[in-house]
DNA sequence: TATTATGTTTAGTCTTTACTAAACATAATA
DNA sequence: TATTATGTTTAGTAAAGACTAAACATAATA
């Protein structure tokens, strides 16, 4: 069922997932849980995933409630069962997408308070803020258009 | 021209779009020198800059190199002048879509890879990447038609 | 009720990274 | 050529963040 090879090929899928989330800002271990659990097939007990991922019951309290609280997975309890369950959320990706939108309308009221603020005088500045409003506004639409496409 | 109350609001925003880089993981300081060069016309010296914002000339030094390779300020000889010049580069954040198309096709060969090692039995597996693999794909496609429609 | 299992919180360590000051290399001026 | 201006690089410092181990609180079991 799980030949040698296989499980390499998951362990370093894990590892890839832990790097790339370290490039999105996130720490490592939120990362490896997300591809762990996109990988195999959960429900994964807390003790599991500490276990399987040889990470602290500390760090898998908290980078599951860091994903929990992106929406990204979901924590369930299993009867006859203690401990707690996690498995990938429905649809996850939206959820992060409305984590993107959201950061980037305060961006935008950023540059909405300061377009107000400069005289108007300062034309030059005025219009590379519109230049920047733009981008932003044209993201925001595209973000939105993206987060219809996928519900 | 410059009133005391305008200043102060100049100096906000750059300070906020100094926060604003740091939430993007980027240095402080090169959304600091993004912001200056976005609301007060340019082009700036290395000096002005590194005075403006009291920063040492290494910082500046960094932070211009990684903003000029992210492709969002301009390095400008300036004639009679002996230093070098910075503006902001013209339609800088198509590049920066370029940037994050890039890093988002590295994650798609990494979720194909996994895809194409995983046993065909793993069915929940295969669904659950194949779900990755759509958004990325959608995600992909919505930030090539911003692309386009932003040059 | 006593004990055990479980998840959270905290204190401390380690790593990373941003930043500065100073050494350095190079090009312009005198 | 000697001096000065300029940008880069480096060494060191400070701050932020991730992680672990252990203390803690709580709920389940015996």
């Amino acid at each position: 069922m799980k030949d040698l090879e296989t499980i390499t090929l998951v362990e370093d899928f894990i590892e890839k997932m832990g790097m790339n989330a370290q490039g999105d800002g996130l720490p490592r271990i939120s990362g490896k849980i997300f591809g762990l659990l996109l990988i195999e097939t959960g429900p994964f007990s807390f003790q599991e995933i500490s276990e399987r991922l040889s990470v602290s019951r500390g760090s898998v309290s908290t980078n599951t409630r860091l994903l929990e609280n992106l929406g990204i997975i979901d924590r369930l309890a299993v009867k006859g069962e203690r401990g707690d369950f996690f498995q990938l959320a429905h649809a996850p990706f939206t959820k992060l997408l409305e984590g993107v939108f959201k950061r980037m309308e305060k961006s935008i009221s950023t540059v909405q308070e300061a377009q107000q603020a400069i005289p108007k005088s300062w034309k030059k500045s005025h219009e590379r803020l519109a230049d920047l409003q733009n981008f932003y506004s044209e993201y925001l639409h595209s973000t939105e258009l993206l987060i219809q496409k996928l519900t």
